[in-house]
DNA sequence: ATGTTTGTTCCGAT
DNA sequence: CATCGGAACAAACA
């Protein structure tokens, strides 16, 4: 479930909690495969200081002493626990890390339902690919919206999906894009050709500010509670939506439309996001 | 029982 | 040949 502002309230928690933690013990669960091999993976975890922690994209990253990386990507039911040795087992764990820091001992347990997320250990080589891999990040990196246009004009697809690419821009997911979309007045199925340079500049600074806001709000809990943090708590963002999952328009007060484009729930206000050739009307 | 779900990747189609 | 979009991945819930 998790989007750009989970991965950042969980990795900005992992910072101030574990770096420079020391790997003392890595168990994984029956059924859940990590790369390289499990033996392997211990091999390059087990004994080393975890160094540095960051995002890329929706990816968190734990730099090691030896130059590796840590990478998890919680996919859709990923989840990052850090508990006291002892405490009762978690629901869908599947790889539990012991950590030693300050001679206190911890556990940071990688549960996950559905197992699309990923666990995997990558050298440095691996970590210039995987960065590479991935579009301008809306909330660390300085880009204007002429980069942003140019980027969609590359796409031949609708506004929605381009946004939903992390090769275009990182870090949003299904709900931020719904409401990135309606801040700025955008239509969802509007094709990324007619993105005009006005539109691009209100739908950035709309990404920024609704992926900044839900970051002050630690982030969105569903209704399945699937999101928490590291100390479980759950976020408060879902109190702040504007149209994902809205009977009615905060600002029309009509009914919201819902369809799905490219397979995924979409929500829009008819009203008041217009796709582009309606707009060449006003 | 069938349909739905916050994400990504693979494969067939265009 | 590059790009797009649907299916698949797996499990719980309504």
């Amino acid at each position: 479930m998790p989007e750009l502002p989970e991965v950042h309230t969980i990795t900005s928690d992992l910072k101030k909690h574990i770096l420079d933690a020391v790997v003392k013990k890595v168990e994984i669960k029956a059924g859940f495969s990590v790369s390289p091999s499990a033996g392997v993976f211990k091999k390059k975890l087990v004994g080393r200081k975890i160094t540095d922690i960051h995002r890329v994209a929706k990816n968190i990253l734990l730099g090691l002493d030896s130059g590796d990386f840590l990478v998890i990507h919680l996919a859709m039911t990923g989840r990052l626990l850090f508990r006291k040795t002892g405490f009762k087992a978690d629901q869908w764990e599947r790889v539990i890390f012991t950590l030693e820091k300050d001679g206190k001992i911890g556990e940071l347990r990688y549960t996950d339902l559905r197992m699309f997320g990923k666990v995997k250990i990558i050298n440095k080589a691996e970590y210039k690919t995987l960065q590479n891999k991935y579009g301008p990040d809306p909330i660390t990196e300085t880009f204007d919206h002429y980069r942003f246009l140019e980027l969609l004009q590359n796409k031949r697809t609708n506004i929605k999906n381009a946004l939903l690419d992390q090769t275009v821009i990182s870090g949003i997911g299904n709900i931020y894009a719904n409401d990135a979309l309606w801040i700025a007045k955008i239509h969802p199925g509007t094709k990324t050709s007619d993105i005009t340079p006005p539109m691009a500049k209100n739908l950035l600074a709309a990404i920024r500010g609704i992926l900044n806001e839900s970051i002050f709000n630690r982030g969105s809990t569903l209704d399945d509670k699937m999101y928490v943090d590291i100390f479980g708590k759950q976020g408060e963002h879902q109190n702040y939506f504007r149209i994902y999952g809205k009977a009615e328009c905060p600002r029309c007060y009509i009914p919201v439309k819902f369809m799905k484009l490219n397979g995924r729930g979409t929500y829009f206000c008819e009203n008041c996001q217009l796709k582009s050739d309606q707009e060449s009307l006003l």
